[in-house]
DNA sequence: TTGTATGCGTTATCAT
DNA sequence: ATGATAACGCATACAA
């Protein structure tokens, strides 16, 4: 069995006649190598298959070779395809990719700890985690480059959305529809410390106020970014003794739940309430959900280049803001004021200011 | 304070009063070590903040420290799912984790080579990968420890599911709806070397003929595992002659486009025409959709505890099939075995409330 | 149980 | 442009 065939940098020496020295230029491609050397070099590298020992690279050049992308989750929706992004980026680079979930950053840490990246990545990634949180913040002190993808911080490289902007463009499609008590599904319990959830709820507040409408506490109800969430959130929404006839949700997978929610309860989305979402989700085409998209993928990829830049030498700190985009959809645009509200004679009257029909009273169930 | 004092061993052993050599045992938990020494030796590190040097500790031991998992995308459902649950039991041990993508492993090979694994890895965790194409089989060939998910091959560890039974199920209930003819949206086209997809064929075709029914190649068309494709498919199967009154696919995502396409053409779900996916995904209880699910993140745990298991020493080549479990809901429990029949006044979506009976085949999932 | 000494495969410094 | 050689930080036979 030819098991390992440890071809070294002097076995290369050696065939091509020059020193391990040499060799080592021409693979790296340094200056001040005869190009009819380290074409020589080069040739009988490949003929030995020969592959260098990143320990032993590593060990003498003091780098580490690796970049860790840490973010919550892998498998939810926008931190995959922000790190599908961020992984081309990477893997046409020659720095290995570590990927480090940490799970809902609002909870007990189980950010890395710095042992674990020290000395393993020149480099971190950070996706959706605030740098503000206690956990987050030993990983900006050890000294590391850093980049942010759906975060920011001032002097810290990244690349985010205007959240403010994304929650009011879609605040103001459900009040230009006509409609008045706007719920909200959000992420968290307000307070928390997550930039782009306070941002969104800025957004949606501002647009309430600039339209004269008064922000209801009652109508704001934590979903936690998941589609159960969104579908309780929007059970008790409904159960309100005025709910609101327009929800924003501030993420797909919580809208789709709430999609859920208004059928379970014989309400029908876009037409007895609307509903407007976050992110972009494919599936949000599918079920004809009015939503704010954000490139994820174009995030993951801007985010990864900005950090090897960094890594090189390059630019150190640049940050770009990235533009969403409305896209409207059946959810929300059959403006249900006037609209097709002959099926449902219940909820004919009162222009935007109408309330949801009875049947919207039901208790929740789950 | 300093910036970093790259605290070596020899430190620690200096401070300690001890020699490196011990210091190195202390600190890996090796025997033959006084437990006052090692607890000596361990606060001393503690205290000095000391971390092992990844490179120099590969160097001299000859392990790379790190498992790869390859997969042909992370932003899917189902890898970014069996990914996740990788992660986690890889995060728990101390090997790196390092992520590699290579697009549809039927397009030209963008599968790492060798070159960028050897000497990286210890073992390879290889995702929905069937080893039987030409670009894996290299993978193979390199001698690591190698673990299949989702795919599988004679003395390869795996975690597989029995796709030949789920393909089964999912036709045989929709035989039992009353259905006759029963469309496929499969995967790639057909013949390919994909053994799940192979084997969930298979499983189609056998539910049909030992129901006396004749599987029609016309009923069969690719939808290549996304949203559009299977809406696509759908709408091909639709433009039939004769069309089917009852459709499988090969994954959730395909389903759901397949449940658009049938929505364009009016007609409704589990009432005009029935639709069973494969996978289990989250939104397939949000769309109604009858799924065979397969516990997904729980193939990425096992999976990559079977590596670990082998990187370990301990046992070699296990495999382990899992069980799925076929998940009825509306858009095949409405049965309506006349294909596109005369559309039905009411509108049922109010009633949605289905329970989902995990038949008799369910290991784990949550 | 503990210490000594050598080697792991490269990179980088200094000569040449 | 090229060569000799000292680190790099740790693991591990071997000795004690």
């Amino acid at each position: 069995m030819s098991r390992n065939s440890p071809v070294t940098i002097r076995d290369v020496a050696r065939v091509a006649g020059v020193s391990t020295a040499t060799v080592s230029r021409a693979l790296r491609g340094l200056p001040n190598v005869d190009p009819t050397t380290r074409d020589h070099v080069l040739r009988v590298a490949e003929r030995l298959d020969y592959v260098v020992s990143p320990a032993a690279s590593r060990l003498a050049s003091g780098r580490a070779g690796g970049i860790a992308v840490i973010a919550p989750f892998i498998a939810r929706w926008y931190f995959g395809h922000v790190l599908a992004g961020a992984e081309r980026v990477i893997q046409s680079s020659d720095f290995d990719l570590l990927v480090f979930t940490t799970g809902d950053p609002s909870e007990p840490h189980r950010v890395p700890s710095i042992r674990r990246l020290r000395r393993r990545v020149d480099g971190l990634l950070l996706i959706g985690l605030p740098p503000e949180i206690p956990d987050v913040e030993p990983l900006l002190q050890i000294g590391l480059p850093v980049t942010l993808i759906g975060s920011r911080r001032a002097g810290l490289s990244g690349v985010f959305i205007d959240d403010v902007e994304g929650a009011r463009l879609a605040t103001q499609h459900l009040i230009n529809l006509g409609h008045r008590r706007i719920g909200l599904i959000a992420g968290r319990p307000a307070p928390n410390p997550f930039v782009a959830e306070n941002d969104r709820l800025t957004g949606y507040r501002e647009a309430l106020r600039s339209a004269g409408l008064r922000p209801d506490p009652q109508l704001q109800v934590p979903g936690f970014f998941t589609v159960d969430g969104g579908e309780r959130a929007m059970g008790t929404l409904l159960a309100r003794r005025s709910p609101p006839s327009a929800v924003f949700a501030m993420s797909d997978e919580m809208a789709f739940g709430a999609l859920r929610a208004l059928r379970r309860h014989g309400l029908r989305p876009g037409e007895d309430v609307a509903v407007v979402g976050f992110d972009g989700h494919e599936m949000a085409e599918v079920l004809d959900l009015t939503t704010v998209a954000q490139p994820v993928e174009h995030m993951g990829e801007l985010g990864a280049r900005l950090l090897l830049d960094q890594l090189r030498g390059g630019g150190r700190g640049e940050s770009h803001r990235l533009d969403v985009a409305l896209c409207i959809r059946g959810s929300s645009s059959r403006a249900s004021a006037q609209g097709r509200s002959a099926r449902r004679p219940a909820i004919s009257s009162a222009g935007a200011n109408r309330d949801v029909p009875r049947s919207a009273r039901l208790k929740v169930d789950r």
